[in-house]
DNA sequence: ATTATGTCTAACAATATTGTTAGCGCAAAT
DNA sequence: ATTTGCGCTAACAATATTGTTAGACATAAT
């Protein structure tokens, strides 16, 4: 038995496809560069994942599980105070993102050049927000109810939260060009988002 | 004379060159694709351009003027009152961004899977960047030293104004499946999108 | 009329990229 | 020992993609 060898060059395919996926889209990553950077014949791609397209299934099917368990587990309890509820959010979100800074421009990518490639991103995403979204307008209205807050529109809300996050990790070489290298640091450039995100969302949602 | 009949053919190769440039980028891009949408043969494209790089590089250089156009006037009159320029920055930037929603998603791209070929763009970010950031930060510790409006990081808040403005037109499939077709009449979106996210700065602002 | 110029076509060439296949070698099973 | 299964290599095949070139054709200049 040479399961472990089987294991190895499999996962050196996958770890290399998954790079050049998530660098260059669907389209940009070549096969060849893919099986030279794991070390292996071109053959061999083809041997583990007969095609360029069955691979990049697999990759966009691993990343999109492992974004869904991100959102699903960033809520945190829904039980919790509308201000707790914003901070889990932003700071599962922001770690999330900070953990797989390639990831938001790779789906956007994705899903513009080839919308019925990644049809399962979106499916995805039709199944999960909206409710979350419902869920996230009672929050708010009770609480305005009591008057501990405005009676903002949930899906602005979300809307200005996720662009607050994630954008510039998308742009990251743009916004480290413009803003002096600010990112060079990500441990403190994390916190500080953190921070100033919640800040300016709880500040938005000041009566 | 067919000065007429050159100018045409050059520019529906333009005309397509941009759309199929800016929707694939420049690996997506197929140069007989740019041939066939123009309606001309795939000789030509050559015949007028060259190579792919060349006519690239012609349409990346009029986007980059056109945006760099777009934020020396969005920045209006630097004598004017913080929230007059707030004002003017966030409606100009959007208005830009709306008439123009696949060139942020473009760009980005761009400089992340090749930097070299769009190293121009980030040229002029570098050199118009910075120096706006200054005057911004001068305008915010004056009236923060009136008592005006807190003493906040000009770097932070013009990554929030364009973070704000820019996310929901560059993942706008994803957007639009997430919060149900919120951006489905341009139009409102956009009036919608001016008025919230100027509120949205300005409490961050307020002392 | 002839020449010159620039647009355009059709065919070709060169390379890149994906995918296939015959067969080698090694380890385990019988 | 023989067979079987499986990872693997090397060479090939097929197509896609970019780029080139010889020459046709029309128009303008001489």
């Amino acid at each position: 038995m040479v399961k472990q060898q089987d294991k190895d060059t499999e996962a050196k395919i996958l770890r290399a496809a998954e790079h050049e996926f998530l660098s260059k889209g669907f389209v940009g990553a070549r096969t060849t560069s893919i099986a030279e950077t794991a070390g292996v014949t071109h053959a061999m791609f083809h041997y583990y994942f007969r095609t360029k397209e069955k691979l990049f299934d697999r990759i966009i099917s691993e990343k999109i599980a492992l974004l869904k368990n991100a959102v699903i587990e960033s809520v945190g309890d829904m039980n919790d105070s509308l201000s707790e509820v914003i901070r889990n959010v932003i700071n599962n979100h922001l770690e999330f993102i900070a953990a797989n800074p390639d990831l938001p421009r790779f789906l956007v990518g994705e899903i513009f050049s080839n919308p019925g490639r990644s049809a399962t991103f979106l499916d995805s995403l039709h199944r999960i927000a909206p409710t979350f979204i419902a869920e996230l307008q009672d929050k708010i209205d009770c609480e305005a109810a009591k008057g501990l807050c405005r009676r903002v529109d949930a899906k602005m809300l979300m809307l200005d939260i996720v662009s607050l996050n994630v954008f510039a990790y998308m742009a990251a070489p743009a916004v480290n060009v413009a803003l002096c290298d600010c990112m060079a640091d990500a441990e403190s450039f994390l916190e500080m988002r953190k921070a100033e995100n919640y800040d300016t969302i709880m500040r938005k949602l000041k009566p």
